[in-house]
Parts: C-alpha cells; sequence; structure tokens
DNA sequence: TGCCAAGGCTAAATCCATTTAGCATCTGAC
DNA sequence: GTCAGATGCTAAATGGATTTAGCCTTGGCA
C-alpha cells in the first residue's frame, strides 16, 4: 500500500485546466461529442488532458446521473472464499440468477456477482462493512475466525449465511450431526474395523460439525478412536500426500470418510497404488457437492451434497429479506444419501455376489 | 417483466410524507440514530415510513457522498457464462485479486467480481453496455453468437478478451491449431485407426478451433475421415449418453480426443463399463483446464491447459488498459503438454514394455 | 445588408444520500 | 431565576457526472 495522495481527479479538474466547461468534458468522456457538436480539436485536447491528468471516472456518480429515472438497481452478492471449491459457488449463482430473472421488472434491474475473500480473512474483505455496495448478500463458506467476525460485525445490509449459525443471522445448514453420523455408520455396516476420517487443515462449521459427529459416532458405536488424517489443503494432492503419510506410519485403514470430495480424489489415487481394491479392501464415504462423485472409478457413495438444497433456500430467504419480511432464524437442510460402489459391502455383508441391491444413484440432471 | 411503475422511493417521499428532515430520515436509515440523537419514537416512525413506502436505498447516491474523499473505487468485473467450467473462472479471479492486492494503494480501492450471462446470449447481460458500472472487464467462456455481438458493440470500459479474436479489441488465445494438431499426432502416434472427437454441442471459438485443427490433421496424415461424436453439454453424463450411443452405432473408437475435461470424465466410465481398457484398447487425450486429469485412472494425457497461462497475460494486459498504455491487439499462449498415462502407447510403439519413458507429470501446485 | 441555420460551447439543474453546523427547547443544579 | 448542558431536530453544502436549454459566432443566401 503506497500512501495516499492528491484527491482524484474529477471532469471540474480537467475542465478547468482546458478552460472549457465540465459540460464539454463529459460529452467528450462519455462518446457523446458527436452529437453534442464538440470540435474534433476540442474533443482531442479534452482527451489528451484526461490521460495526461490521470482522469478515473467515478462509477458512483455516472450511475446516479445516468441511471434512467424509474429504475432502481438493485446489487446482490455472493461472498465466498478463494479457497472454496467452485461448483458450490456456481450453483448459488445460478440459483440467484435465476430468481433474479423472475423477480426483474421495468422499474427494478437486479445485479448480481460472485466476490471472494481469503478464508479466514473476510474482515480484510475491503467494502464489507460499508453500507454502499450491496443490497444484500449470500455468505458462504466461511472459517471460523469469518463466523467469529461475523457474529461481532453488523452488517449494514440484509445477508444469509449458509453452513453456519451466526446469532442475530438469518442461516441455512445442514442438518447438525447428520453427515458425520450416517457416514461412520455406513463405515461401520459395511464391515470397517480401522474406520478413519480426512479433512483439511482448515474447518468450516460444517465440516468440523462432520469431523466431530463422525469421531463420536465411531467412538460409541465401536468403543475405539477413529482415525483422523489432516490434509494440508482440499486439492486431491494433499490428500494423496496426507493420506499415503498416514498408511506409511503404518495405520491400518479400511473406510474412509472424506469430508470433502476433492479429499476422496486424492484417496482414490493412494489405495490404487497401494494395490487396495475399492470396496473390497477399503470403503471410501464421500460428499456430493458436485458432479462428479458419480464418475469416480469405483463411483463415490455420498452421504452430503445438501448444497444445491441449501442455496435453494438461501435465495428466497435473501429476497424476503430485501422486502423486508419476517424470516426464520435458521433452516435445516438434510442432506441426501447416495449409496454407491465404493462402499458395495454394505448391503451384502456376506461373501461378494454382485446381485444388484436397492440404491439410488443420483441421476445427472 | 411487470410493467414499470411509479419512480422510485427516497429518503425525500419519507421525509416529506412525515414531515421531517431528509437529515433525519438518512441519520435512521444509516442506523446512525443513536449518535445523532434522533427520538425513538421519531426513529420507529422513519422505519415503519420507509417499508410502507417500499424504499430501497440508491446505492450509487450512498457512495458518491460517503466515500471517503481521496479514494477512488476502481471496479473490475470477469464476464464469463453460466455453462463455462469454474475453475478456469476461478483461476483468473484468483489472479486477478492478487493483481489487484499489489495494486491498491491508500487512495485506489478495487473491487472485483465475477458476473455471468447465459452462454450465446451475453448481449441479453443487463448493463453491459452502460459507461456506469466497471472500469474494465476480462470477459471470457464466450459463444461464436456472443463473439459476433462484441464484434458490433463497443463497451465504454476496457476490456480482455480470452480465447477469442475479435477485432480492435485486446484478446488473449490459444495459439491457433496447436492443441487440435497435436491432440491428432498424439493419437496417430499411439497406433490409433479410428481418432474420434468428442465435443459439446455449443462451441468456443477454442473448442471450435481445437475441433477443426484437430479433424484437418487426421484427414491429412491418414487420408481418412476422424470420427465426430457431439454431446449435448460438457457435463460427463452427457458425454457418456453421446459416447455409448456412438459406440452402439458400430462406430469403431481407439482413440479419443475430448476437447473438455468433463467430457473426458464420462468417456472413462463409458469405456470402463464397455470393458475397454485405456490405454491399451482406447487411447485418450483431454485438456487439462484444471487439476483433475492428474488424478483420472488412468492419468489424462492433456493437450491444454493454457488457461493458468492465459489469465496470466490478461491481467496485465487490463491493467495496462486502464492505465490507458497501448497494449499489442493479441496475444497467442502456447499451452503446455501432458504425457501420461492414458496414451501410454505413444512412447513404447514395440510390444507392450513397462518401461518407464521420459515423461512429464504436472506436479500437484 | 439582413436574416436564418448550423456550429460550438456553457450555465445550471439534477440524480440521492450524508453530514456539518447550528437552532430551538427543555432539564437540572446552583 | 439563571445558565450550562442535554436533547431533538433542520438547513444547506457536498460528492461527481450527465443533460437540457440556451447563448454567441460565423457563414450562406436572398
Amino acid at each position: 500500500m503506497k500512501p495516499a495522495s492528491r484527491p482524484p481527479v474529477t471532469i471540474y479538474e480537467i475542465a478547468r485546466h482546458l478552460g472549457v466547461s465540465t459540460a464539454a468534458v463529459s460529452s467528450v468522456l462519455a462518446n457523446r461529442h458527436v452529437e453534442r457538436r464538440i470540435a474534433p480539436a476540442t474533443v482531442e485536447r479534452i482527451r489528451q488532458a484526461a490521460h495526461a491528468l490521470g482522469y478515473v471516472p467515478n462509477m458512483a456518480g455516472r450511475r446516479l446521473r445516468s441511471q434512467r429515472a424509474a429504475t432502481r438497481q438493485i446489487d446482490l452478492a455472493i461472498l465466498t472464499s478463494f479457497e472454496a471449491p467452485l461448483p458450490l459457488v456456481g450453483q448459488a449463482l445460478h440459483a440467484l440468477q435465476r430468481a433474479v430473472d423472475v423477480q426483474s421488472t421495468a422499474d427494478t434491474r437486479y445485479a448480481v456477482a460472485i466476490e471472494m475473500f481469503h478464508a479466514g480473512r473476510i474482515r480484510e474483505k475491503t467494502g464489507l462493512l460499508d453500507a454502499d455496495r450491496y443490497h444484500g448478500v449470500i455468505i458462504t463458506n466461511t472459517l471460523p475466525e469469518d463466523d467469529r467476525f461475523l457474529a461481532g460485525a453488523s452488517l449494514p445490509y440484509p445477508a444469509v449465511i449458509i453452513g453456519r449459525r451466526i446469532a442475530g443471522r438469518c442461516c441455512v445448514l445442514e442438518a447438525p450431526e447428520f453427515v458425520g453420523r450416517r457416514s461412520a455408520e455406513i463405515l461401520i455396516e459395511s464391515g470397517c474395523r480401522a474406520p478413519t476420517v480426512i479433512h483439511g487443515r482448515l474447518l468450516t462449521h460444517t465440516t468440523a460439525d462432520r469431523l466431530a459427529a463422525f469421531c463420536r459416532t465411531i467412538r460409541e458405536r465401536t468403543r475405539r478412536e477413529p482415525g483422523v488424517i489432516v490434509s494440508d489443503g482440499l486439492q486431491p494432492h494433499q490428500a494423496a500426500a496426507a493420506l499415503e503419510q498416514h498408511c506409511a506410519h503404518g495405520h491400518p485403514v479400511d473406510g474412509l470418510f472424506a469430508v470433502t470430495d476433492s479429499l476422496a480424489i486424492g484417496a482414490y489415487r493412494v489405495f490404487r497404488s497401494l494395490g487396495r481394491r475399492i470396496p473390497t479392501d477399503v470403503a471410501v464415504v464421500g460428499v456430493g457437492d458436485h458432479e462428479l462423485a458419480e464418475f469416480f472409478d469405483p463411483a463415490l457413495t455420498t452421504v452430503a451434497g445438501a448444497n444445491e438444497a441449501m442455496v435453494a433456500e438461501a435465495v428466497p430467504l435473501l429476497f424476503r429479506l430485501l422486502r423486508g419480511e419476517p424470516v426464520p432464524p435458521e433452516v435445516l437442510v438434510v442432506p441426501p444419501v447416495f449409496l454407491r460402489e465404493s462402499t458395495r459391502r454394505q448391503r451384502s455383508p456376506a461373501p461378494s455376489g454382485k446381485a444388484a441391491t436397492a440404491r439410488r444413484t443420483r441421476s445427472g440432471r
């Protein structure tokens, strides 16, 4: 950050500098000089002065004046972290855009955008606390630091939080405990004796809940400690490195719960290279936040993927907040469960049998 | 779109309606009523009136006034289609944000956002032609319809186009022909006799170029027509359906070029279910726009993935445009080639031999 | 020479909200 | 009874750009 210099250059400076009126300057800079009949020489002088003085238009000023009367502009944003899986965010934007397309009228224009912050550092996001940027936002993929900040701060606009309960704010979350518990149960029912969980070092409220519930369930049902692998990040190669090291240390793993899809991808590769077959030697459960799970080899059993459902809840809530209508403080979403080949043993605990068992497969959209 | 109604409600209406000053209304609506010592009863009246009249704040007005003097705000956006693969866009945003973090000074604040349009319908994106929204944009993932529109329209702000040459605009593109030609060569060198390409129904400039160059190269080198499979969309399941049908019609396929990663994912599944081994029975070449290619089973050979490089070029170009500096009309980027297992045969055309051949593997970041 | 039209530009209103300075009124302490 | 201070509010300036109405020249034509 260099130090502040002089105040911004406006069209007034340019006008004064050249001895012309602001009207002339404005006309030229807005490319209206032809219909306004500004002499070519003047156009050129104004252009050069603007460049020389380093003129940068003030969009607020422009918008304020030029926006056709009787049109109100509503700015909505989805705030997410750079580190988050993008498909989730894309879904959210899509859903929001669909809603906006429906809500739009001749006198109301919506603009929707995705903006990002660095995970854990939402407080550094410029303009977050300013009342002059958004009419409303959906916030998702926050880390505990972010949550703490949000709980303390008072955002000067309506906001719906996805994946985290924050007092006084409208929140949409995964039903607590559900994902972790079901994942544990599936691995246990699959006959796993050394169930293990892998997660990224950074835990969101949601992933932390999945982790805790998983461990608790394993402890309660098996009276043993679950294995826990911490990956540096959510990238497949990071997961692979962590899992490899875990196995190299001699820790047994015959059932793995990956709190995020991408971790499962890395795990698949490690098991393959170690010659361990899925699901025969090791069962894997993941989350199905994006469409890929079905295309894993073997297809990944998922116990989550409530994202679509959460977004579907969040968008109408945002509009209700915008209209000033009352909203519930929180909405819980129960994620769907898809049993696929990566835990095939579950339904056929007998020898092996490839007889088709009842199984829901998420159909591609 | 409902018909337009009355002009927007401003704080003036509220003030007039209640017989108070706009200062009072503003103080209340900006939650400054405590320090401004507005009586609780008045606060309540103002709030109710605002709600009853359907007040929606005008962000332009707010920003114009409240923005600390000596701070200029610069709004940048990445415009992409809803239908595009998101990781690419995420990369672009990341790169842009990094640049912005460096460029930021105490008197210049940047805001960066992703905004989306429906593929082929960029002309319908509201505000695209308005001069009052962005200081600069990066446009990517356009379809030919979009390109045609952009070529005709004159955007009133600096723009860098990725993946498409548009006269008079600054463009960053894949070196023409390269990807299609190399892919074809790799399949031919792998000994394929029925090389085939699969692409989505919607073709961007880039994917169209890949397709055309592939077909031309196959024709020139083999004197035969390449197989062409058209998938309805880029989703794996759509690719799978298209490929299945192609095979069901008896078309031979022993080498496949997928112009997009996700298409390759779907293809893998089909080959697996048909019992055709990769690369022994069929070689597959794809593009490596995201990290996943390496984690395919077997790892996917890629002849593209220039996205990162393209973005790296585009961002500085945008800043040069913003500063009014001259820029080259186009920048060509040659994508890296990663030979992996999915075309293993290539380097060992002899019997089989699993001897490790020289092979670059993209290392995880 | 006189008049009109075109050309080239300016003054001032306007968009909406925020904020500073200041004006009444009321309260309580002395 | 007075006066300082609190209370509750308003008038007016301000932010940056666009746009309408209109002024002054100049040139062409009758």
